[in-house]
DNA sequence: ATGAAAGCGCTAACAA
DNA sequence: TTGTTAGCGCTTTCAT
């Protein structure tokens, strides 16, 4: 009996709760609640003495309990491919900025592009009851689908429009980010076009660039001419290897990159290979990364509204607003490389 | 009445709790806690049926009521200076694979490097009575410090070791680091040399790295020539201004940056100068960045273990080690720009 | 304007 | 091995 008091003594050893409170401010507890979330009303006095009580104990609401006890939670679950391609952590930061100032709270975890993995870890997300689970693209398997659209919580889809959104989608579409980007390479006279891409099976959304890149390019009757996929993630390293291979074995006037991380390495091989660009060769990414502005010949790109997505999406969810597809388009940038 | 049942209704739409798949098993809830858990004793045949109406209702267990239940949470917080600065979602990566791993779940917010901001965003993390909360060094106000100590919970001061701890560090010295800087520099046999940096208030580990490096010139009796500090957080392009900058005032024959970021922006605009690198003028970053090593003369700089921090972090949490720092330290790469 | 009391969905003794 | 019973710390009617 002692025993097991001087346990919960120590276990509990800060844990000021709200009952404490109320007994120093000499109130109720719901009138300390009511004060501390300033919902309902009482008096100025009240007020007072409630804030000085909470002051003196240092009190940290619960809100562990208080979500228990409430109905919806502040909770916003974002399931993520990544964090090593910078386009998620643009998203989380455009996303945390809206949702900490609307007292929301992010949670994270990161599937490495495996949709079985996506489905657990979406699975462990729902038992946090979240207001909202954040995911990338459309492209979930059956049972993260059923699940989701079963917890009844709010379900965003992220960087891309092509496809059925379960709930909202905010983004924009990668199939026209690759057809803009083979009629922009050919309306700039280059008919010998190659790709250098990444793992298409797990991102889905360079597939379809990818898919309607072709599309555009048959249409016009001067198909990819070659193509080198790197296993595994996209970066400047595998674009660099994936140039080398794919001019030794066909000879190109441009080249489409799967992103802007695999174009710099395409970038950086020319540099140190003495591929003159682009009379000899173009270079054409995508992202629209700071970093390619800055080296001697901007990088010909197509910019996407990452922070932007993270940040409408966010607004979305603390508005409750109702289903719907946001396209928040795209830019291609001319550059110099293309 | 009936509007409120609808709404009650409406509310819990898929709502299962564990009292409803105890009654469909036919068993106690305990019973069903148990099983799920796979804590305590229980016979197979139960485990089965328990099993059998969990998947039966589609049974997502409420991980709040199961927190707010039990002494200890599963959240881990995440207090970090930016998103952008890759060295974050680095250790977050590195953190979130041992978390999810272990069945804890990463919560995080962002405080642009505003002590101020961190402390609020500390509290409000609090408030959810994480198992630990993650820091970014030992620069902290008062208040934060204080609040932590009294918070009962484990704290993590990461990607630092010049400092006093408050529980646990994991990371490597900053100071040593911008020593070794300073000491290859002059084994290269360089003697006029300066230094581009971001907002050093800020970020207070590149100030700790600056002002160490400045000693170990002095000492040597070369002090730094130079230097230029831009407002605002680390990028490429700041860096590539900076050198600018730096060049137009000062002969110098080495400049070293506070990152890899703003070094790379620097080797961009020596390459479009026409600046031949390292013969006149050498190169050094920190952090060890893949693209460093893909630019046509790898970058000379200092790698950092990132992901490694975040890991060996969640790792002690995970095993609820005892106070200690933890020293992982870092790699100086030659590369060919210094 | 305020307090009493009934949960929120689970875990953890404690009995049986 | 299993069920019963208290809570965990809040929010939320409902009286007062």
């Amino acid at each position: 009996m002692s025993g097991s008091k001087l346990t919960m003594e120590f276990k509990h050893q800060a844990t000021v709760t709200l009952a404490e409170v109320a007994e120093a401010a000499g109130v109720g507890e719901s009138t300390v609640s009511r004060v501390l979330r300033n919902h309902g009303s009482f008096s100025g006095k009240t007020r007072e003495r409630v804030m000085a009580a909470v002051e003196r104990l240092g009190y940290v609401p619960n809100r562990i309990a208080g979500t228990l006890a409430s109905t919806g939670s502040r909770l916003v679950a974002f399931v993520i491919p990544s964090l090593s391609n910078i386009v998620f952590p643009d998203v989380l930061r455009g996303a945390s900025a809206v949702l900490e100032e609307n007292r929301y709270q992010a949670v994270f975890s990161v599937t490495d592009y495996d949709p079985g993995k996506e489905e657990a870890l979406a699975a462990a997300m729902l038992a946090w009851r979240p207001a909202a689970v954040m995911l990338a693209g459309f492209e979930h398997t059956e049972g993260t689908a059923k699940m989701l659209r079963a917890s009844g919580c709010r379900v965003v889809e992220l960087l891309d429009l092509d496809g059925d959104a379960l709930d909202i989608a905010v983004g924009f579409s990668n199939r026209a980010a690759g057809r803009e980007s083979a009629a922009f390479l050919l309306r700039r006279g280059y008919r010998r076009i190659g790709y250098v891409g990444h793992d298409l099976n797990r991102d889905t959304r360079a597939g379809k660039r990818f898919s309607s890149f072709c599309e555009t390019l048959d249409a016009a009757g001067t198909p990819v001419v070659a193509h080198e996929i790197l296993a595994g993630p996209s970066s400047v390293d595998n674009g660099r290897l994936g140039l080398e291979r794919l001019l030794a074995r066909a000879t190109l006037d441009a080249v489409y990159f799967s992103n802007d991380d695999m174009a710099l390495g395409g970038y950086f091989h020319c540099l140190a290979q003495g591929i003159s660009i682009p009379s000899q060769l173009a270079i054409f990414g995508y992202n629209g990364l700071d970093i390619g502005r800055a080296i001697p010949q901007p990088l010909s790109t197509i910019r996407t509204p990452r922070v932007a997505t993270g940040e409408i999406a966010a607004q979305l969810i603390v508005a409750n607003a109702p289903p719907q597809a946001v396209d928040l388009g795209f830019e291609l940038i001319e550059g110099a490389t293309a």
